[in-house]
DNA sequence: CTGAAAGCGCTTACAG
DNA sequence: CTGAAAGCGCTTACAG
């Protein structure tokens, strides 16, 4: 079933099938109502390759999961940005395409390539860590990008990330105005550029407020595991000395200093006020509650998309936006 | 950059180029190393709307998430599947396009359309509830399908489940083991395909052991989120005369009974022990951990690839294949 | 081992 | 308002 079949059977040309499925307004009224009758009832669909080839416009987003770090669909982060994009980017009129083949021309991560061969309008690269050089060499191409939480240079890239300073100082202000004045951190033992740049926000915030950066009180977990965090705290416990509040770049992290401070006896926040981010479901169920930074991810998603469209449609100069996060406050801080 | 410019550059006919670029063998090995090298100095990519144009192979599967519930990128069980089906299928060469346009011919739901739009050679459906029923006109379809936990006839589908009749036979069996005799339920009133066949093999299952079904122990929240599980908690609580174990067709709905009993002052398992349903992250954190039921998503990810490329090859016939479930034991179910 | 040519199913100036 | 025809970039018998 193609077009000529249907032009065939309204009796007109192929040319005027195809205009009328393009919405051209030079069609007959009635040579329109009929070949779109005979379309109906054949139930006729165009092809969205010999559109796309005659065309160059395929109508799909490529999505990226950039780094060999934290970057899969299993990611709550990624997921809600992601889902939030997908309804917006569709009610633009877009499908989304995810790279998965593994047997692309041999080389898996050259993600140029397979944005040409798909001939994709543009990317949304969501970031983990470790990013790959490819991610950087599409950004810079002519093929349009967003990136989630990942700086992007390109004159038809643009990128949102999270206010990673502003994260750090609102638990720092948080823990100041709630009395503290002994702050610690839980990081990681590895760079990746949002981890970094918490913690160096983090100092400076200390210092902005005239509190010391006592490196004693900062420590780091392994990887990014439960049970890595779990291990730090319970060094630092067993090293004795623990800061009056601790701020954890990650929940779960989080997760683990807590159940290393039962197991010691210890109670959160009497013994210790701490403070996650990435407000996960589970903070809400963890005992005590963890009080969480919380990232906009459903306006990151929807301002992504809206963004990447307008680069797209070249109404949009590559610029970068941030976005704010929410101290959701619960019992692990001591506020309440 | 196209094939013809390749050809040009390289002194060969296009036909050539094609045939080196699909490894055809008989092409003299000093001519096939001259095209390659070209190809790799250029940076040359087939274009796929061309390849699939002239051999209607799209190498691509479309992802359909049926439902007008619980259908969203956001429900953990849907993604960890995903993620582990995307793995296999990249494996065997295939990439994945997610359907969101909306404007796709004025009805978004008709995903038959979209995959014939498109040529994907296969689709893979995740169910929530209140299926659409254009997903089973798709599965009805000569495109290959394969269903997660959605029942599909069809000539080309296959589905896979998680083995429902199991779950609930495996808790009812595990209190009966602990030495529960009053066991109660708390489902949802709504009729969906899942939890509905969950309770019938629950009450099912408790005849078979020999106890009584008695209904005053069934409750039913209203919908799937957690404020729900805790207003059904709180009647039945209100009411007295709490079972001694309880299964929740749901850990969301167990979230809010256990904030319930906690709120009465009951205790969870000393007075009603609890299991729940889809082992999410947050079940490790609750007070107490809830013991729960956790299916094999991953095994179910790579199976569905697995099947669903030997269904477009015709390698395999139509079957449905139950995947088992496990049961995670924690504290909620007074095991330990 | 290599190439000319038809064909895949659309769109788009262009002519009428 | 309508249509003939070239073109998009590939693949694939087929001939040599």
């Amino acid at each position: 079933m193609n077009i000529k079949t249907i032009a065939k059977m309204a009796g007109v040309s192929v040319a005027t099938v195809s205009k009328i499925m393009n919405n051209y307004s030079d069609v007959g009224e009635d040579t329109k109502q009929r070949v779109l009758r005979i379309m109906e009832e054949t139930g006729y669909r165009p092809s969205s390759s010999a559109k796309t080839l005659a065309t160059k416009k395929s109508n799909l987003i490529g999505v990226v999961f950039a780094g060999e770090l934290n970057s899969d669909l299993s990611h709550p982060f990624f997921v809600s940005v992601l889902d939030s994009f997908k309804k917006q980017i569709g009610l633009l009129g877009y499908d989304l395409l995810f790279f998965s083949n593994e047997k692309f021309f041999e080389e898996k991560e050259d993600y140029l390539a397979r944005c040409r061969h798909f001939q994709v309008e543009g990317c949304i690269i969501i970031a983990g860590d470790q990013v790959e050089p490819s991610v950087h060499r599409l950004a810079q191409s002519s093929i349009p990008c967003i990136g989630i939480d990942i700086k992007l240079a390109g004159d038809n890239s643009s990128f949102l990330m999270s206010d990673n300073d502003k994260i750090s100082s609102r638990v720092v202000e948080h823990f100041y105005m709630t009395g503290y004045r002994n702050i610690g951190f839980l990081g990681i033992d590895r760079v990746t550029e949002i981890t970094t740049t918490r913690e160096i926000a983090f100092k400076q915030s200390l210092q902005s407020f005239g509190l010391t950066v006592d490196l004693d009180k900062f420590i780091y977990s392994e990887d990014f595991e439960e049970e890595n965090g779990y291990q730090a705290m319970k060094k630092m416990i067993q090293r004795g000395n623990l800061p009056q509040a601790m701020f954890a770049v990650t929940d779960v992290l989080a997760f683990g200093a807590l159940r290393a401070m039962r197991e010691h006896g210890l109670s959160v926040p009497r013994d210790m006020a701490l403070i996650g981010c990435d407000d996960l479901m589970a903070c809400r169920y963890t005992n005590p509650p963890l009080t969480s930074i919380k990232q906009d991810k459903e306006k990151m998603g929807k301002l992504a998309a809206m963004m990447l469209f307008d680069i797209i449609n070249k109404q949009l100069e590559p610029t970068s936006v941030i976005v704010e996060a929410e101290l959701v406050v619960r019992q692990s801080c001591g506020a309440t």
